[in-house]
DNA sequence: TGTATGCAAATAAGG
DNA sequence: ACCTTATTTGCATAC
């Protein structure tokens, strides 16, 4: 379904403003929140990459970006196209979604640095004639492939939300059977009530607080619901 | 027909 | 082995 080969009308449009940290000196993370991921300083050292670019600026990457999906537009290529390409030349396959989001610039600053070096190989192999022949360049991604992603019936969601009302934090056994009688690995319902508790958190800013633990106390203090 | 996007699976990383 | 938090990535479907 993913395979076709085209063109594409070059026509997006420029909005106005939007994930651009301003800062040109200092790597500062836009949108998503980032922690310090620091290292200790200790003995220090740092061991800079050397192999291709340092981390580009904000400014590089739109650039890149921009040139990217002109080529891109240019050798007759959809998004789609170069999704699966990545795929057969690299290992990973990227959908249709994150070539767009990479495109727009709408990929947070890090993941967009990620994705660079890739689309970039492609682009010279795509294209002959940037000067840089065959490069076989082994980017060795990050070897392990990503699961398809699940797509989980309405209905069964239904179900899914009725337990996790019951119990939000079902333990491992009880996953299994609910796993097993709705026909779907037990790793995907885990991950579900992980994904489900996310999301409650998001519903329930902080400091707001529901108006229902006014008698909690003494008794089980849940961990234990128990259905069957 | 491609491309953009909302919601949310799947993953990464520290416990 | 499983949780949490933060993020990456894609199915589905609206443009």
């Amino acid at each position: 379904v993913y395979s076709q080969a085209g063109f594409a009308v070059g026509g997006m449009l420029e909005h106005g403003g939007l994930t651009p940290p301003p800062t040109a000196g200092q790597q500062q993370q836009q949108q998503q929140g980032l922690h310090p991921g620091e290292h200790g300083e200790l003995g220090g050292h740092h061991c800079q990459d050397h192999s291709d670019e340092e981390t580009p600026t904000s400014d590089e990457l739109e650039q890149f970006a921009k040139q990217f999906k002109q080529r891109r537009i240019k050798l007759g290529f959809t998004q789609a196209d170069v999704g699966l390409a990545l795929g057969t030349l690299y290992g990973n396959v990227f959908s249709q979604t994150t070539i767009c989001r990479f495109e727009a610039l709408q990929l947070s600053f890090k993941n967009m640095c990620k994705l660079k070096p890739l689309l970039n190989k492609w682009l010279e192999e795509a294209d002959s004639s940037t000067g840089s022949p065959t490069s076989i360049d082994k980017i060795a991604a990050q070897g392990r492939k990503r699961k398809k992603r699940t797509s989980i019936e309405v209905s069964v969601k239904g179900v899914l939300e009725t337990h996790f009302l019951k119990c939000p934090k079902p333990a491992a056994q009880e996953i299994s059977s609910l796993a097993d009688s709705l026909q779907l690995e037990k790793e995907v319902v885990r991950v579900w009530f992980c994904n489900r508790r996310q999301k409650e958190k998001r519903m329930t800013p902080p400091g707001e607080q529901q108006q229902h633990e006014v008698y909690a106390h003494g008794v089980k203090t849940d961990t234990a619901c128990h259905d069957l």
